[in-house]
DNA sequence: CCGTTTCAGTGCGTCAGCGTACATACAGGG
DNA sequence: CCCTGTATGTACGCTGACGCACTGAAACGG
């Protein structure tokens, strides 16, 4: 689904240019200049933006929409190695000496994304130093956390994982109810989706959650952020791995 | 142990100037530049250059150095998530938004390095538009690396991996036969040395390693690779992910 | 209202890797 | 030549996760 940029930008229900922060803490005229050259557009769950070994064809810039970026072994199991919000965007590596996408990239969470065509940007780039500089601290706060990831699937355990996982969607969805599955999780977790139900269930048990037919809530989020491993400190956005570090 | 830059190059014994592949990608200006503002150093193996949590004070360039980064989880296992040789650099990251280390870098084959303050490099980084190109560009190639660590630890058998590790550090060190223990492979695969004494003895069963005492040598390269999962096709230097994307 | 789809729960045998402890064995220095 | 440190080999019970197969139950659409 496309939407004309200009009649859409001033509707209340859709977000509007500056909701995605990246792009929001460009200079003005490059900010200017970059969005012109954006479509709006709404992309919905399960869309598949990128996948492994594909050309990339467009870049992203979500304003409201999640999209989670799974890394896939051997074309049947996934692994999460990142997640791309409004802090975030899509497609980078292209300007960068990748022609194709590494990983697949899902919509987690339907909404509004800017679109723009991978030549486009691949001159900006190469023309906006203020582009190039934002590029270089948001590829290396992606860095941090796939490290972070490497570190946590190798050796903690699913449980502490998963509450970890849920407590990172809670941050981005900014909601303590959202709708996610065993088998939604059990991709991004790299297991099998009864490893997740029986994780699942554990955490549920202890009160900290409640689920059903992937309507999942976070009951007692400090009591998760203990069942967690220490990554989730480290991950959030004010931990020291966090994106904050992005936008100073 | 320091070496004075003007005598020292012009040695037969130590590298060049240009023989940091990614300095010697910049301009010939900004490449003289930075490199007055480094000195040369010669590190021993095992030595530590950087340890998580601690501040960058110096940024390395290995000239026939070869660092490997430990990711430590819970401050016992480690889990490797890259190496960097004379094709890399350490610690862009002081520049990028990260003021402590995130990973210990530790030595694996004493050699010269280019080291400067992290001050100096921060200014010639804001002003010196070549540079953030080239970051850019290489810790996207770390990230890319990064990912696949995470996927062929989390998927991969011991013994797959560890005919990987081998191989990437044949092509890292030129030769058939380097000095590795048990010990320390078990650091960078993040696993019990046990574990790695089971799989190693496996591959020198099959014919394709022989090893005494940490001196190991690789006899049969393809079968090697025929033991090892396709991460190391991928990561290979000329492979899809490999860091000839850097250099372009 | 009923069939289909989606989502969750359970059981069972298997296995890679863990923690621990102990046993060799070679190397180099005093 | 012994002695000590480093490097490697072996054994044993344990457990988290795997693959597979099947059941139960809510949601949805015609």
């Amino acid at each position: 689904m496309i939407v004309n940029f200009d009649t859409a930008h001033g509707s209340a229900l859709i977000p509007s240019r500056g909701s995605n922060r990246l792009l929001a803490s460009l200079p003005e005229d490059d900010l200017d200049h970059i969005q012109s050259l954006c479509e709006l557009a709404m992309v919905d769950e399960g869309e598949v933006l990128y996948a492994p070994g594909q050309p990339i064809s467009h870049l992203y810039f979500p304003l409201d929409a999640l999209v989670c970026l799974l890394a896939v072994a051997e074309g049947r199991m996934t692994l999460e190695v990142g997640a791309v919000g409004r802090e975030g965007m899509l497609g980078a590596s292209v300007a960068l000496g990748h022609q194709t996408a590494q990983v697949r990239a899902v919509v987690q969470r339907a909404g509004y994304v800017l679109r723009m065509e991978a030549g486009d940007f691949c001159r900006e780039f190469a023309r906006m130093e203020s582009l190039q500089r934002l590029l270089s601290r948001y590829t290396d706060a992606l860095l941090a956390q796939a490290i972070q990831i490497a570190v946590c699937s190798r050796f903690h355990v699913l449980e502490a994982r998963l509450a970890r996982t849920l407590l990172v969607t809670r941050d981005r969805l900014q909601s303590e109810r959202f709708h996610l599955t065993h088998e939604f999780l059990a991709h991004a977790l790299g297991v099998r989706r009864v490893g997740v139900t029986k994780a699942a269930s554990a955490l549920q048990q202890q009160g900290l959650i409640s689920y059903s037919r992937g309507n999942i809530e976070i009951l007692d989020a400090a009591g998760l952020e203990a069942a967690s491993c220490g990554c989730y400190a480290l991950v959030k956005d004010d931990g020291s791995i966090g994106m904050g570090s992005v936008f100073l």
